[in-house]
DNA sequence: CGCAGGGTTGAGCGCTCTCAATATAAGTGG
DNA sequence: CCACTTATATTGAGAGCGCTCAACCCTGCG
């Protein structure tokens, strides 16, 4: 496994900026700062891969919590389950993005299911914990990894809240495309990989609706859609759907 | 500042159960193991104690992280602002929890405002770090916090995307139900510090709609209301709201 | 006593859901 | 490879829940 490093312009001595580009740690390296040696042993965090089939669960809720878990490829999605066995999606992972954080508790509280078949990194969290101890920088990554966490959800507690559809539909979409192009994909032109009712679930609306929206955006130019094929037309138009709260 | 210890029925030896009754840390306390002299270097966490008059910010979204606040009394309600300044209140505190962990990535992302005058101890993060490395019991506790804080978060989520308004607001009422009774208070009678236009914010509501629910429910003899005096009479009813999907 | 903030209630509208039919894609087994 | 099955997506019509707008009331406080 190898890291690029590089030196800062002006940084305090002895610090390194270091980017773990293929080990799919970039949660837990970037921004931080880690020197060599200790961008190592971060590496070292990383217990296994493991192969997880489109449909299959990475981790459920209730199970026993034991490792955090860092995408290498494919894609995700956490969910929750009602009383009543209705599911309620709680966010979709892709290359790079960290999957477990919450079972830090004792247990997972939601299960994560493959949305195509993906790899995945293990980091057992008796590592984690016993290695952060001993490199703060790497403590206080995954403390800001935690906290961002619980920021994101904040922010869908906002679109949950105070949002109408049109303009869930389109934060979903911005934030899509800003997450693939951060990974070298196109911004405007990309695969969905969960089905109508995940994304309905996800932005609390129905399927149809979701169904819907889609075909308005693109009567309207913003976007083309052909079932899990989208191409950003107007990626403008969409932020305006955004601003134009009344 | 003091603390009960009480020794486990039958736990591995040199472990106390231990509550930190009257310092407000129960969160990064309980249910953690901790010997008597880590007890005290975690109570020495507690920087300072800081009072905030009704209406006025503990932190606001934006500014740098410096501590973590526990609830010492008074109450609390965390927010974060749309682009177009309008509010989604994500969160209530009360007597005990703590308040201000989305912080650790840097800089506050929403901003805490006291509902009433209210005290805080201030635990400053450069302890917590500090302290976290040398004492693993409240390392782990503290992840344990950040880690419940996302579950409920999740559970939020769960709450705007898939209930209906009287299933939100019964699960509203019944969540600071179990919190006061934690705490010492009745689990049937207490005075909501929140408005009307706090509590819809909080579940995805317009103020009306929550007052036209709370004459409802009063109506259906599930609880009295008077301004902010409330009084459940049948909690099982509440119960039924929720279980009652169609 | 009068004002201001917060709460209640009513009438009507509109966004999103429900129910339903159809279309399209993706598997599956012969 | 094709016929069949199943999952997913699109679209329509109508209903209902929660919102908007508006009037009025209550309570605390200067």
């Amino acid at each position: 496994m190898s890291a690029s490093i590089h030196l800062q312009p002006s940084g305090a001595p002895r610090k390194f900026e270091v980017t773990c580009s293929s080990c799919s740690l970039r949660e837990l390296c970037l921004p931080g700062e880690l020197c060599a040696e200790d961008l190592a042993r971060v590496e070292n965090l990383v217990y296994a891969r493991r192969r997880v089939k489109r449909g299959d669960a990475l981790f459920t809720a209730g199970g026993e919590f034991g490792a955090v878990y860092s995408v290498r490829s494919g894609f995700f999605k956490t969910s929750v389950l009602d009383n009543d066995g209705r599911e309620q999606v709680t966010g979709f992972f892709m290359g790079g993005e960290l999957l477990g954080l919450e079972g830090i508790s004792g247990r997972y509280h939601a299960s994560a299911t493959a949305l195509e078949d993906s790899e995945v990194c293990v980091l057992p969290y008796a590592l984690i914990e016993q290695l952060s101890r001993e490199v703060p920088a790497l403590q206080r990554q995954l403390h800001a990894v935690l906290a961002r966490e619980i920021a994101r959800d904040h922010g869908v507690m906002l679109l949950l809240g105070s949002m109408r559809a049109e303009e869930r539909l389109a934060t979903f979409l911005l934030n899509l495309s800003r997450r693939f192009v951060r990974r070298g994909y196109s911004p405007t032109e990309f695969q969905l990989r969960m089905t109508r009712e995940e994304i309905g679930s996800y932005l609390g609306l129905k399927l149809e609706t979701v169904s819907r929206l889609f075909s308005a955006f693109q009567k309207d130019g913003l976007i083309e859609v052909q079932q899990k094929h989208v191409h950003i037309r107007d990626i403008g138009g969409l932020e305006r759907v955004l601003a134009a709260r009344h």
